[in-house]
DNA sequence: GATCACCTC
């Protein structure tokens, strides 16, 4: 052993020099393309720089002149202000000013900002207020090749609006090799049918450049015509070795345990990933791992097994970003969470179960299911190269190579398995009438662009005529919650119950993760919510929760702590409603700050006053004139059924209604898991409010 | 009688 080990003497840099980055090389051809075509298709693999260098490159080109602003989107929040961190460091500048970001309740961005990173669902959100996004000179879309449904969106909102500015706007386009040239043919589209007016010179530029950028020129530049070009950047990962199984796993969680106690006692040091499909089946390989890594020998390497899920504390995630202990192998058992959004340093080997729960809107039944469906080639590769991160790499594949081979191309983009309300609700107050005329990157099934017209014209965001009506739709439109909400919510007024509204649609948009327990604690955290029981249901509960917070759980942490409250989603609670009472004032409602509910353990909600209907009964008669589509009778078994009739729904675990009677109730959201079908955030209503609020639509049903 | 992948305005 040397005294002096050098590799320890040596601190290395946190970041690397940007000019040493492999796209530094690219820059006068980045450049050359922007300033030549209207869009440029990005093929940059993992740390080739493209999202913190480009948008340095093209504000000192001078794209940010008379006060122009370069706009970087991306899918994720966490990402838009990580990066824009990172490049506000780079620059030497604060971030919020020359490089800032905007994500909903946070925009750290002011007048001298030049660089904006934003999520694309908020830059749409812009296009209402500014529909040729006329402040930006340039819009990079990062992570296109994602497809998420904000970003399918913004890329036919951005053709359009390129139409109306072809000489000022430029569209970066930053993807995955896969998807690049159908990235490119999408805004060629019907340029195709336009003369080509390429200039002689710039054809030889181009051949210059594609020497050193892309492998096929020459089919690049048919490809893109006039409107536009690839270029790749090389990225800086390691190679993977790829390993498949000579027959398929009957059990593959267990199968991954098996794997993963192999490249233990039998592969050099590196961490392990390994993907499996949800928190049930994570848990039970975590409590493998810990139970089996008993039988090691006393003096071999330790093994140690993380969870890592969306559902976790932000304290429990943490522990996966944690340097293993002296002599102790980190293994963490991961859903897809680790494949795009969630990276971890020192992985070395991935286990790929080949599976991923995916969610599909059933456009005849009105019913979303997620369900474990095979991963596509894309996913597969994504996962693989999380082992090659700092040096090379082992991907075991736990399916045989043939499975692979017959694998799709891609995961079904978004698009065309959710449920399109929102979507088209938002398009039409972009003024995108036609819906089936309009150009997206891959068109829905007609079926769900139909229920999605349907259910809109039952709510009164839409006429006869599929125009979006005045106020209602436009408002609709406008609120950043659900249709169904959203129509709620401007139902209020009337019944008188704007105040308690706006609570539960802030309570309802965190998606469940208002409770909040440790290992061990699932009795008391039970018998913690059963304090703030409403009989009527969950919505009124979740008006109780929200109330104790306010007054009590806010200042005090212990209050959140005793109750197995979430602080974080509840704090996010206050910002939704504060932003949905903001927009509802500025539609002239005036909202009446009523404490109805100031003593959590009462049920004033269910008293009636002063002899009128009581608070809580207009509360459920408002969120009828929402929900009526999501109706349900309880059977004598326990059981729902939907209006329809044809289909069995049971009230969720996490809801009051799970163990106790209603005659008809109204749901938040429906899902089907496995072999189920749950509702949650139920409320009891009466038959007839049904007929009374939505007469149509159960005309219709009859 | 026993629980839902990941995001976002």
């Amino acid at each position: 052993m040397a005294e002096f080990d050098l590799a320890a003497s040596f601190i290395p840099s946190l970041h690397k020099p940007a000019s040493l980055l492999p796209i530094a090389r690219h820059r006068q051809s980045l450049l050359y393309l922007i300033e030549t075509y209207p869009v440029t298709i990005v093929v940059g693999q993992t740390g080739s720089g493209k999202t913190t260098q480009i948008p340095q490159y093209l504000e000192q080109a001078g794209w940010c002149s008379d006060g122009k602003v370069i706009a970087v989107t991306q899918p994720r929040r966490v990402a838009a202000t990580t990066v824009a961190i990172r490049v506000a460091e780079e620059v030497g500048c604060k971030v919020g000013a020359e490089v800032g970001y905007s994500i909903r309740f946070e925009d750290v961005t002011s007048a001298a900002t030049r660089i904006k990173f934003l999520t694309d669902g908020l830059l749409l959100r812009e296009a209402l207020v500014d529909p040729l996004l006329s402040r930006y000179s340039v819009i990079m879309v990062d992570e296109a090749h994602e497809r998420s449904l904000s970003t399918d969106i913004l890329l036919g909102v951005l053709k359009k609006i390129l139409k109306k500015r072809p000489n000022d706007l430029r569209i970066i386009i930053s993807s995955a090799t896969l998807q690049a040239e159908d990235f490119l043919n999408f805004f060629k589209g019907d340029a195709d049918a336009e003369p080509k007016v390429e200039k002689s010179d710039a054809l030889t530029l181009d051949e210059l450049i594609a020497q050193g950028s892309s492998n096929n020129q020459g089919a690049d530049a048919e490809l893109g015509g006039s409107i536009g070009r690839i270029i790749n950047l090389e990225g800086r990962t390691y190679p993977v070795d790829i390993l498949y199984l000579e027959k398929p796993a009957e059990d593959y969680v267990e199968k991954a345990v098996q794997t993963v106690f192999d490249i233990h006692t039998k592969e050099p040091d590196g961490d392990i990933l390994v993907f499996l499909t949800g928190r049930e089946e994570i848990d039970t390989a975590v409590q493998a791992i810990s139970e089996r890594a008993a039988s090691l020998h006393p003096r071999a390497q330790s093994l140690m097994a993380l969870p890592l899920y969306a559902g976790l504390s932000t304290e429990q995630q943490m522990y996966v970003f944690e340097e293993a202990p002296e002599n102790t192998r980190k293994v963490i058992f991961s859903t897809n969470i680790a494949e795009a959004s969630v990276t971890i340093d020192g992985i070395v080997y991935v286990v790929d179960s080949g599976y991923v729960k995916l969610r599909a809107f059933n456009p005849t039944t009105g019913i979303e299911t997620l369900t474990a469906t095979p991963v596509s080639k894309a996913s597969a590769t994504q996962r693989a190269g999380r082992a090659g991160r700092t040096k090379p790499g082992k991907c075991f594949r736990l399916y045989t190579e043939a499975s692979f081979q017959s694998l799709e191309e891609a995961t079904v983009p978004e698009i065309q398995r959710s449920n399109l309300a929102p979507v088209i609700l938002q398009l039409k107050a972009l003024g995108i009438d036609n819906i089936v005329r309009f150009d997206f990157i891959t068109p829905p099934p007609a079926e769900l662009v139909i229920r999605a017209l349907e259910l809109l014209y039952s709510l009164g965001a839409l006429d006869d005529y599929a125009k979006l009506t005045r106020p209602l739709g436009i408002r609709m439109a406008e609120l950043a919650v659900e249709p169904m909400m959203a129509k709620t919510l401007l139902s209020a007024p009337s019944f008188g119950c704007l105040s308690e509204i706006l609570t539960i649609a802030a309570m309802t948009s965190l998606g469940g993760n208002i409770w909040f327990h440790h290992d061990g604690e699932k009795k008391r955290m039970e018998s913690a919510r059963r304090k703030f029981a409403v009989e009527e249901g969950d919505h009124l509960t979740l008006l109780n929760v929200y109330q104790a917070f306010v007054t009590k759980g806010r200042k005090e942490a212990k209050f959140c702590h005793d109750h197995y409250l979430n602080f974080k989603a509840l704090s996010r609670a206050v910002s939704i409603r504060a932003q949905l009472k903001r927009y509802l004032e500025r539609f002239g409602m005036n909202v009446e700050e009523s404490l109805s509910s100031s003593n959590a353990n009462k049920q004033p909600l269910s008293v009636g006053g002063g002899g009128g209907p009581d608070k809580g009964e207009q509360i459920r008669r408002c969120l009828t004139t929402g929900f009526f589509a999501h109706a349900a009778k309880m059977q004598p078994d326990g059981t729902f059924r939907n209006v329809a009739g044809g289909t069995v729904l049971h009230a969720h675990p996490s809801s009051l209604m799970f163990n106790r009677k209603a005659d008809w109730v109204i749901f938040h959201e429906v899902m089907e898991t496995g072999n189920k079908t749950f509702i949650r955030d139920v409320t009891k209503i009466e038959k007839n409010w049904l007929v009374e609020y939505a007469p149509e639509f159960y005309k219709i049903q009859r």
